[in-house]
DNA sequence: TTTCGTATACCTAGTGGTGGGTATCTATTG
DNA sequence: CAATAGATACCCACCACTAGGTATACGAAA
């Protein structure tokens, strides 16, 4: 809808000096000086803005316009996944990559389903950031190799078995914290019983045996 | 001693055309594109070669020299302890600089135990970087301001409490494999009764009161 | 409307982990 | 040599967690 503004313009669709803004988010500056150094050698884009948490990306984009956005998963404040779909409301029309270090199933699926256009791993090279940025200002979607072979073996298993309830979440996180069954249910106003039989449930769910199995599932779903 | 040679040539110390090699390690490509890219424009430091791995940044020490390695400390094959120790023995004159993100008190303290000269953070900035060059090549120490603040409230604390003994961590990381008390006995040839003092051990010497702490534990200082 | 999923609650039994001890043997270190 | 730290082992008591059940109430979907 209003992506075609620039198109009906002929000229300033080629035009070698228009750059594609992009504002970088990552907490760790040494990578942000890295990259931003590494792209200003592209004559297509152009580092904006930089950001060190989700909210300050989020400020920025209040004020300011970006072709696309980089965006680390890990962040200080917002998650990543939170930082998208505010981004989304924000700016609509602006472009997602995230670049992170994990190769997390359950994750990049999530973000998928939240809207982004690109999911890069950091330990590809930037030569994979640059195509991935190509990609998604062509309105095209980029996953790094490992994540689309991720995303081929996770279509073989047979259906998500292990989705927790809303308060089967909620009872996990209190165990991570350890809290015993006794003051979960105190904390929740519920009798033992419901925690002991919710417990029971999130075991058989999850597929573990003993809470060590349970407290490596929150781990690995990003629950703690 | 050796470090002496390049010091009676009062010329070599001030030629521009001489600059320090470095040997960067890191896991992850695109921080090491980064770096390269923003080192290249330093007269003082060139990036000689890079590895992704411990065991590749070893393989280069055979052939190569340098003057300074700066690495990541979560590697893939060996951890940043073991390719330092393995490092100090093939090149002993080489500085060394751990660029990582963690400020894990107890990882900082044996790091510098086993001798290096620097540690900043990925959250520190280029420039810090390139300070902590010119530092250790003065042959001095740089500590990351968040790391020596870190140091200075640890010689607070009384002593070291919880270090676990190489047979606890053993425990610690069949417990975190899901295996009970029994069945680590029967691993490891002795008594459950044994087990359980270790375990008790262990609870105390962390802090932890039950087995959800644990796992946290040992999820805290990557023993998993 | 009937079925399904979710949250609630209880029962019994059995297993496993926690917390308080004590004690022996070995190797290392002041 | 004496002291210390680490690994080994046992005792008892208590509590928490696991593994089978069954059952009710509610709201949403078929």
């Amino acid at each position: 809808m209003s992506g075609k503004s620039w198109f009906t313009n002929p000229f300033s669709n080629r035009a070698s000096m228009l750059k594609r803004s992009i504002l970088l988010v990552d907490d760790h500056r040494i990578l942000l000086d890295g990259v931003k150094n590494l792209l200003a050698e592209s004559n297509d884009f152009e580092v904006k803005d930089t950001a060190t948490s989700g909210k300050e990306a989020l400020q920025l984009m209040k004020s300011n316009e970006y072709d696309i956005m980089v965006t680390d998963y890990e962040l200080p404040e917002l998650t990543g996944l939170e930082l998208i779909r505010a981004a989304k409301s924000v700016l609509p029309d602006m472009k997602m990559i995230v670049l992170s270090m994990h190769d997390d199933p359950a994750v990049v699926k999530e973000l998928l389903r939240a809207g982004i256009h690109g999911y890069i791993l950091k330990k590809d090279t930037h030569k994979t950031l640059v195509d991935a940025l190509h990609k998604v200002i062509a309105n095209r979607r980029f996953l790094s190799d490992e994540i689309s072979d991720l995303l081929i073996q996770m279509a073989d298993e047979p259906e998500e078995k292990g989705v927790l309830t809303t308060r089967e979440v909620e009872i996990l996180r209190l165990v991570a914290k350890e809290f015993s069954s006794r003051q979960i249910a105190e904390i929740l106003f519920i009798s033992e019983r419901t925690v002991e039989t919710h417990r029971k449930n999130i075991l058989k769910k999850t597929g573990a045996t003993n809470l060590v199995g349970l407290i490596k599932y929150a781990y690995a779903n990003n629950l703690i």
